[in-house]
DNA sequence: ATAATAAAAGACCTAAATATCTTTTATTGA
DNA sequence: TCAATAAAAGATATTTAGGTCTTTTATTAT
């Protein structure tokens, strides 16, 4: 569906909004170890968000990541369109060269309704409404932690 | 979303459901050429499909690939099952070891519809079901022609 | 039997995605 | 102004998906 890069980058960001505030900025090895994510890979995903002004960052010491206002209001379409661009949205279900009614594949009246309901959730859906979830309890950003069988020792 | 070897294949069997019969068998250049598919590559597909029965296939002369009656009623799941395997239908949206009620991700509730829906898609449709359609004029299996300018010479 | 045909099988190549490592630049506090 | 810190940038490595080419095997018609 999405990229692992693109993935890599929605929980960075839901993880930086839940975690972050410009006055207590987070690093990027302190993300990486809890999203159990490889350190420098992230960075260079961070990186693209930074320049794309989708994160914000500053270097040096007390440096690290942060969203500001409007970044919280960032939806989740834009990071995708920023990873992976948007043509999974309007691509054809069955590889067609193009996507149409004029000359739709059979799959295309039942894929279409699928494919544009996840593009309108992707769309209506920012980066505030899933960190907001994870502040209220009802989700979680982290992996479930695999290693209880190492607490029995 | 699916792999490219997964819809080749799906193309190929509902080319192979639309223009094929046991009497008259169709060959793998003539798919390839139809579907505007890399031959080779086509060649693999049609055998790993050849191998888990999904479709038929004779060597030799007068030889080639059709459906009998019991491929036409396979369901498409089956097909991404041996292409891509399920996971995607099963996997967490946002990338998280597992998706489950008890540590859902911030996106479940709505990314599950979808998923969800795509599966059930998948796992009600027949490579009949499509076939027909082409069938009955009402869609394309083969890409819209972008050559017509050269027709104009 | 034999030559022609067509898929099966296997070896190999290429490009893209994923991941790691090293060096540079910006920032801060001592 | 210097040392420490942390992200940016760049180079490189690994893995997987995608694609090509060659040889083998099965089938058929002559
Ligand atoms: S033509 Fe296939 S999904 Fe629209
Ligand atoms: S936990 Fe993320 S989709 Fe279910």
């Amino acid at each position: 569906m999405l990229s692992k890069s693109c993935v890599y980058a929605l929980r960075a960001i839901i993880f930086i909004a839940h975690n972050a505030r410009e006055e207590a900025k987070i690093g990027i090895k302190e993300i990486a170890q809890e999203l159990d994510l490889p350190v420098h890979y992230l960075g260079k995903i961070l990186q693209q968000l930074t320049k794309h002004k989708i994160i914000q960052s500053i270097k040096g010491p007390n440096g690290g990541f942060y969203l500001d206002r409007e970044s919280k209001q960032v939806r989740l379409i834009k990071v995708i369109e920023v990873m992976d661009g948007l043509d999974v949205f309007f691509q054809c279900g069955l590889g067609l060269n193009n996507c149409s009614e004029e000359h739709p594949c059979p799959l295309h009246d039942n894929f279409k309704v699928y494919r544009d309901g996840l593009y309108t959730l992707f769309s209506t859906t920012s980066i505030a409404d899933l960190a907001n979830k994870i502040d209220e309890g009802n989700a979680f950003i982290q992996n479930f932690p695999s290693k209880l069988k190492d607490s029995l020792k």
